[in-house]
DNA sequence: GCAAAAATTGCGACAAATTTGCAATAATGT
DNA sequence: ACATTATTGCAAATTTGTCGCAATTTTTGC
């Protein structure tokens, strides 16, 4: 059983990028999480990584494919991707914003892959979303805002 | 065959909104169009609307399920949803930043419309990106940063 | 190990994007 | 048309994201 913090190192390794103490606190970060905003991560590294490397790390990250960016709701939120954190899709009640997961599909997993392979792309990861009405609000006769 | 503005105006109308002059620029401005960032519907709306109240209109429309807001690369970009335009999917390669469009799936939009069904969410619609490589990308040797 | 070279980080200043309070306008119900 | 309620414009405040550069840390070649 691999530590998420080696596997992160080989990752940037391959790269010829080096695990710098600002990387392992930002992916620490991000480890066993619900998706989060800059902000929270920002919040979660107080004291430890300065805004503006939080954002050059994040934007390694991302080229890396280590984060990936989830449009959630209004904000967009980050979460490791694929090989570090099983990721799931959602769906957010336009309403009241509430946020469920949808259960995950295999099917849907293939199907997209094959898509993408009929227009000559490597699928490396997806992001899908479904927006609606929760049950809650669904059944609220009007809308308070 | 409804005019558009006449719908937006029966939308609005069963949230108890009305359909004021910013409200059709906006809607306007989105129209028959591909997705377009905030900048580009403030630059369409420039001198009919202040931007305070774009982002007004754009924040109602989203709770009403008017328009979306898509995440296609890095930034995020709006258009009309489902009932006003009919939407496509994008893939988008993690290298290049090349996009293209995934060609329509009636099965993948009923699956879609199932899950959320079973979360007892009514959806209202959907955001799809595939991340991948395009064939000009996998093809190349390495990565430049 | 150690010193030089290269890459990363912190910091403060900027610039861009988004939100808010409030007075002025426009829309709605009677 | 009038009073009431919702919407808009405007300017200021906040929040987000970037940039240049000096200080540190990491890597490389002895």
């Amino acid at each position: 059983m691999p530590d998420p913090v080696d596997q992160l190192k080989i990752v940037l390794k391959q790269h010829s990028q080096s695990l710098t103490a600002a990387r392992q606190t930002v992916f620490s970060a991000l480890q066993n999480k619900e998706p989060q905003t800059m902000h929270e991560v920002v919040f979660a590294c107080q004291g430890q990584v300065n805004r503006a490397s939080i954002y050059r790390v994040i934007s390694l990250f991302e080229r890396l494919g280590i984060v990936q960016r989830l449009q959630i709701g209004w904000k967009y939120k980050l979460e490791l991707s694929g090989a570090f954190h099983h990721h799931h899709h959602h769906m957010t009640c336009t309403q009241c914003s509430v946020t469920v997961q949808i259960p995950e599909d295999t099917h849907l997993e293939q199907h997209l892959r094959d898509a993408a392979a009929s227009q000559s792309f490597v699928m490396q990861g997806h992001q899908l979303e479904i927006q609606g009405l929760c049950a809650r609000c669904a059944a609220a006769p009007s809308m308070p805002l």
